[in-house]
DNA sequence: AATATTACTTGCAAAATGCAAATAAAAGGA
DNA sequence: TCCTTTTATTTGCATTTTGCAAGTAATATT
């Protein structure tokens, strides 16, 4: 058996390959930083900008100045809160919407050639491991946050 | 159970995090790019420029001067292969190596963290999953390496 | 009402990126 | 062998990305 930070390491880089091949298949041209953030916002509920740097532990300035590109790009729309107006809620616009299912399909057909190598029972572990493994992390104090 | 990219996506945002959490602890300053060229170094055996930007999946003018700034830190050396002089091989300088262990051994103390907190059969189960996956990526063609 | 905090934006200078092109060495073909 | 092609690496250059410091504007605290 390897050791476990070299098992980590060879599993995320693959994935973040994986990743990053999907930003640029299908005609559309974006980022994997670009790909992240549609992922992100697509998956929670009405977040805001601060929320959305936050956990993907960009700094806001910078962030700031990325969601300025998108929402240029017509993949993203910010609009004021209506109880706090300091806060912008972030959206995906119909383009961007597209472009993020279209990621996400081409995820999932990966995933789907991946675990066609294994049997039912492997997939099954391993799924079960990884959602394991991030309940764990979860718990876990301070490790797997960003920085400061 | 949460879809597979879901699953994927949350453990190596925390997995990066980690990552990131270790290259600026304990003084030294360099950022988790730097970090990664460190491991992948020490990990391969006499590397050379573009087998180590193959790797990490880095545009090779890009590396290059990666590379530089390394260089100019301390941090890594090159010399000329003795065989074929167009290639520069790459290895740590002793605060390289330095540097690369402290982190090593930063990454194994959050493992052993994370680790704690599950039955010993838990961790091995994950550890094997992990394994595996990595086994099946790496013998599924096109899915999981860099782009073109 | 004054002060502090929070969410976000901009100025600016530094760093990182990648394409095109250059160099230099090795490999392949006639 | 000479000529062409390929490979490994570096540099020029223009663009993009980054993050700190400082700003604005709105809410929270005192």
């Amino acid at each position: 058996m390897e050791n476990v930070r070299d098992l980590f390491q060879i599993m995320t880089r693959r994935f973040g390959f994986l990743n990053k091949n999907c930003c640029t298949l299908g005609g559309f041209n974006i980022t994997l930083n670009q790909s992240h953030i549609l992922y992100e916002i697509d998956r929670q509920h009405q977040p805001s900008i601060q929320q959305i740097a936050d956990t993907l532990g960009t700094d806001i300035t910078t962030f700031s100045r990325q969601i300025q590109t998108m929402i240029k790009m017509n993949l993203v729309k910010k609009k004021p809160d209506t109880a706090d107006r300091r806060i912008f809620i972030l959206s995906l616009t119909t383009e961007g919407k597209f472009v993020a299912t279209m990621i996400d399909e081409q995820m999932k057909m990966y995933f789907d050639e991946i675990f066609s190598h294994m049997s039912e029972s492997d997939k099954e572990t391993v799924l079960q491991s990884i959602q394991l493994l991030n309940k764990t992390m979860a718990t876990s104090g301070s490790c797997c946050v960003p920085p400061q």
